[in-house]
DNA sequence: GGGGTATGAAGAC
DNA sequence: TCTTCCTACCCCA
């Protein structure tokens, strides 16, 4: 589940793990064989995420630089590893616990000046402390490319993907259509906040949960909604589906190759 | 065993 | 706007 959420937990837990320790590593895939052998006995000494990118920095002041994609995943396990099932691009091991790294977009070494590159080509991220939502509101407040096209670029915002960036605009009540420009300040700032708020309970609780205790299946007379992705949402996913809030159909168009979900009763377009 | 799907993004046009 | 990369899982035959 890799939004922005899931890369702060981790990179949280790689430091709980493995922090101040010498790991272990390979690369039983054998496509980071060289990078592997590079890490294998150095020490972790921080473990950061900037949106989707996470940012684990190693003795001799090289970072392991990892971005899962869409397919990325982690599985963690305790005690001596096994033998690594599927197709495990890096192993971490150290202090009785092992990280499994599999299907990754990114998988590399930087040195200091490129992750400086790499943080300066992205937005604020709302799970860090020293985000600061003006500077995104510089760029969405004299664009004129949709909403939501504005929060899925990293550029602008570093760390929402589809599923925040569908479920923030529910939220808030804005058209995904609606021109960032077109915005206003005062709902830029509300929308942060919610998307703050809503990440913050990301982190905490491993899914992407969005839906008000109001608003909830159960408490509406509903059987609670199953879905693969884990977590009770408003309208990822949901099209077709009467709206929690207003009953009507949850709409879905597909916007630069990405499945984008709305309630046309709760999100109507400004006239 | 094949096809479709997925929470992402770069690079080629 | 299209293609490509990456992996696992689900559904269907």
């Amino acid at each position: 589940m890799p939004e922005g959420h899931t890369i702060h937990r981790l990179a949280a837990e790689h430091l709980r793990m493995f922090g101040g320790l010498a790991v272990a590593a390979s690369s039983p895939q054998g496509r980071f064989a060289e990078g592997a052998r590079w890490l294998d006995g150095r020490v972790l000494s921080e473990a950061d995420a900037h949106g989707k990118h996470l940012l684990l920095g190693f003795d001799d002041d090289r970072t392991l630089h990892v971005h899962l994609g869409i397919y990325g995943k982690y599985a963690f396990g305790e005690g001596p590893a096994s033998a690594p099932v599927g197709v495990v691009r890096l192993r971490l091991e150290g202090g009785g616990w092992y990280g499994d790294l599999r299907g990754p977009n990114t998988c590399e070494l930087l040195e200091p000046g490129e992750v400086k590159l790499l943080r300066d080509r992205l937005g604020p991220d709302p799970l860090r402390g020293d985000a600061d939502p003006e500077v995104a509101w510089w760029r969405v407040g004299r664009s004129r490319t949709p909403i939501a096209v504005l929060l899925m670029d990293q550029s602008v915002v570093a760390g929402p993907g589809n599923i925040y960036r569908a479920e923030v605009l529910f939220r808030q009540g804005i058209d995904p259509r609606l021109p960032g420009r077109r915005l206003g300040a005062r709902r830029w700032a509300a929308l942060w906040d919610d998307l703050v708020e809503l990440m913050a309970a990301g982190v905490r609780a491993g899914r992407i949960d969005t839906v008000r205790p109001e608003h909830m299946p159960e408490a509406m007379g509903r059987a609670p909604r199953v879905d693969g992705h884990g977590g009770e949402v408003y309208v990822y996913r949901r099209a077709g589906l009467p709206c929690l809030v207003c009953g009507t159909e949850v709409a879905t168009v597909e916007v630069a190759s990405r499945n984008l979900f709305w309630c046309p009763g709760c999100q109507p377009p400004a006239v």
